[in-house]
DNA sequence: TCTTCGATTGTCT
DNA sequence: GACAATCGAAGAA
């Protein structure tokens, strides 16, 4: 696990299924003012396109879908519920709206600074869905369109560790019950086992 | 452990 | 004006 090295451009430039198994494993940093905060990626989604109707895409470019447009590499957050912000990062060649959406860390650093903002939340369940690790680690607004190859907006991603395909699972994405098939079934969630991962860091 | 339901505002039609 | 790539509290089992 030596001789980490952040992901460059071209990690992001293939296709965004791909991508998406590929984050598995990866180490997600956030440099804060009061410290660093980081955790191996463990549950990725696929959004592929103005072609996928569950994409925020598929409506074509608009202001808040413009970052998916741009060059990959690059952190698309959007707000939704009200109240909830979503980490992305956008892949595929610029031009082409896809992203894939991080949904669950196994927290590997800054522990402290994670139970501060995650007050009175059980630790299992500090970063174990999409909304909950943008709070976690301080990612919102201000973080929409960075570029995640270096690490000058405070926000970028490292190799870690090699996942064994067989520890990978899929299943259909989640929350989107009102896209029509073959969407909604599409097999593009991926997560692995944070039990099998346990020791390592 | 599982299910239900209210919260709350940016974005698009 | 409708709805959303969700969360967490509360109550039931």
């Amino acid at each position: 696990m030596q001789a980490k090295s952040i992901l460059p451009h071209q990690f992001y430039e293939g296709e965004v299924v791909q991508v998406a198994r590929q984050l598995l494993g990866k180490k997600l940093v956030r440099q804060t003012e009061f410290g660093r905060i980081s955790g191996i990626i463990s549950e990725t989604e696929a959004y592929d396109g103005s072609q996928d109707l569950a994409c925020h895409a598929r409506a074509g470019r608009t202001p808040r879908t413009s970052v998916m447009f741009g060059p990959p590499g690059h952190a698309y957050v959007y707000f939704t519920y009200g109240m909830h912000w979503c980490f992305n990062v956008v892949t595929s060649p610029e031009g082409y709206a896809a992203a894939v959406l991080i949904r669950a860390l196994l927290p590997l650093e800054g522990l402290d600074l994670i139970a501060l903002r995650r007050a009175g939340i059980a630790q299992k369940h500090w970063v174990d869905g999409p909304a909950k690790l943008t709070r976690a680690l301080s990612i919102e607004k201000l973080e929409n369109g960075k570029d995640l190859t270096n690490r000058d907006g405070g926000l970028w991603i490292e190799d870690c560790l090699e996942v064994d395909p067989a520890c990978v699972h899929t299943s259909p994405r989640v929350g989107i019950d009102g896209v029509p098939e073959p969407w909604r079934s599409m097999p593009w969630r991926f997560w692995i086992d944070t039990d099998s991962l346990q020791g390592y860091q």
